[in-house]
DNA sequence: TAAAATTAGTAAAACGTTTTAATTGTTTAC
DNA sequence: GTAAACAATTAAAACGTTTTACTAATTTTA
């Protein structure tokens, strides 16, 4: 293993202190662009490579932050907060941190802490999705800046970066109404969840707009879930009372339940009713027929939440900023958006569409 | 922000020296019984806990460890490798490491150099999938102990985590003699991948045992890739010449081309030909038929691949281990199984296996 | 033109551990 | 009964940076 190079290295070769070495690798204190130069040309030319634990234990810093999320959310199958991750991951490298990502249980238990808390071996924390209160308290005490993504903390205003749901369901039901149907029903699961209510929000934005009544009969909420059942038994419900012609569900898992159950019953999807998801999971091109959905850019809220993270450790004062990323209408199979000849949805562009497949 | 509790206040308050304090800590030394209780005891009440970056730098470790993979394999929509990665976190905790995961674009450049290895930021390294040797030499010139996931350096004996490809080719092929399929093809798509030859492999052992003979002319393996197109085409190609009764495709992935491929075709699956993949991706249980596979069990290759990487750090003798991690049958809908009454597949039970759904 | 301010550079302390080598007292070996 | 081995503990060096406070030289201000 070849010797490391240090910034003593670096010193001796210029023939300048380490002092003004550790000045110019970081940017600060004035230099004089001639020695600045030298000493860019001699790091190039030994290879230095500033060394982590050093810097870290010098610098009072530890240039990671902590990704955290419940171990229910990460191991999912939908691979959602995974991107969100994966967004977190590229946008780091920028501002030249690690992200460390850890899962916690939904209960809080003394020995659950994450590691990188208790070793103070990060500088701030990003919680993806539902967490429970007590260790967001916990983080506070430690005073470290945290940011929440695809979550908000109820009854307490945070940083948070979330998707715009209201827009979503305005989005989505807007274009249901564009295709010409009238009785447009909502299935969303459980009322409780932030996300469920700001697309039911939009979904309701959407109808007073173009001046339909909101019937609440067409709303199902009284859900425990927003599962797939949960989709499949809130149709079943819905069902039983009317018959609309176009369903929102206000996510696709629940949209995919209700494909199922029509299915069972034999009503065409969508010539008898017309479906349209929300999130754009990957089972979307996967069902028949294809799903049109509300896409998320989901490593967008990771980068997002990155840099604002990064911002409130290098400026406490910034305060709380919130943040609403735009969501995208995916126009797939089953709205009936292409017998209407409304779009022309290719099978070869949806096929070019699909995943890389495995291995 | 409370004041750090350091080393010196567990030496001060239990009146020995810092060292011993480090050796009780560390399990290291010889140290006498009742000074060891006396400061575990003073650990406790103080709430000491060894500051990462002072240790790191002190022990001339860094206790983390570098996870790569290639833009592309992350990216991808099927989780694959993410689930790998989840693996080795759960993992590395255990032993008191770190996983620092980056992803490395498919060609080799200095820029695209991962920034833990320029900054000595990792102690070991685990390659998940293929990636470009150069790396692997870079890695290797550092002195770093690494170990591959689900790849094979080809021409080299390195330390490596692999899936039972041969076992599972192998499971897979017998399944389909068992429910008495004579003509079965196998879709391999890319021969030169080495997961595919293990399957192939798998695939040849099984219709020997059973004595029926390997006819080359139903084995596809010369697609660029092993995509979806991929066994979309493969399966074209298969039967301008032939028609078999059941399908081995080498991935659930090439599996899903063929089902598309056979429905376009108008042909009945299983009824008319039956199918079988490999890998049990996510997608096999939202296509109709549900796709009969062999499952991987992702994180457990990053579990072993962590134990392994511990292993080689701390002792470097233990030279060049290779584990193979078998692999699963699950039965679905695609092969017949329950068409020939072999096994009941009730839908309600593949109903709970469904995945939880979103948000 | 003297004082004040600015610029360029540096010496030395600090960060919180691990590790090496030394010390002291006690036991074992012959 | 002495030398060697061992056990328990510690002082001090080391790890490679950042940062603070200082110096010296130059420029600006009034």
């Amino acid at each position: 293993m070849a010797k490391r190079v240090t910034i003593r290295d670096v010193a001796k070769k210029t023939g300048l202190s380490i002092s003004t070495v550790s000045l110019v690798v970081n940017n600060k204190g004035n230099v004089g662009e001639e020695t600045r130069m030298k000493v860019l040309k001699a790091i190039e030319e030994l290879g230095y490579y500033p060394a982590r634990s050093a810097k870290n234990l010098a610098s009072r810093k530890t240039w990671n932050l902590g990704f955290i999320l419940t171990e229910e959310h990460f191991s999912r199958s939908e691979p959602f907060y995974t991107k969100i991750f994966i967004g977190t991951e590229l946008e780091s490298r920028k501002y030249n941190y690690y992200v460390l990502l850890t899962t916690i249980p939904s209960q809080f238990s003394k020995s659950s802490i994450p590691r990188f808390l208790l070793e103070n071996n990060v500088d701030g924390i990003i919680f993806a999705g539902k967490v429970n209160q007590k260790y967001v308290r916990y983080v506070e005490e430690l005073g470290l800046s945290y940011i929440f993504v695809d979550y908000d903390l109820p009854g307490k205003k945070v940083a948070a970066v979330m998707i715009d749901n209201v827009q979503g369901g305005e989005i989505a039901t807007e274009h249901l109404i564009s295709l010409g149907y009238k009785k447009i029903a909502f299935i969303g699961g459980d009322i409780e969840h932030p996300s469920i209510r700001g697309r039911l929000e939009g979904y309701k934005k959407a109808l007073e707009k173009s001046g339909i009544n909101c019937d609440e009969n067409l709303c199902v909420v009284d859900e425990p879930d927003t599962r797939m059942v949960n989709g499949y038994r809130a149709c079943e419900k819905l069902f039983a009372k009317f018959k609309p012609d176009a369903i929102f569900a206000a996510n696709d898992a629940m949209a995919i339940g209700c494909v199922r159950f029509l299915k069972e019953k034999k009503i065409k999807i969508p010539d008898e009713v017309a479906i349209v998801g929300f999130d754009d999971i990957e089972a979307c091109i996967h069902i028949e027929p294809r799903l049109t959905t509300i896409r998320v850019d989901k490593e967008e809220l990771g980068i997002i939440a990155v840099r604002r993270l990064v911002e409130m450790i290098n400026s406490p004062e910034v305060g709380i900023i919130r943040t609403y990323v735009p969501v995208e209408l995916v126009i797939r199979e089953s709205c009936g958006a292409k017998l209407k000849g409304k779009v022309s949805v290719p099978d070869k562009d949806i096929y070019a569409q699909l995943p890389n497949g495995e291995m």
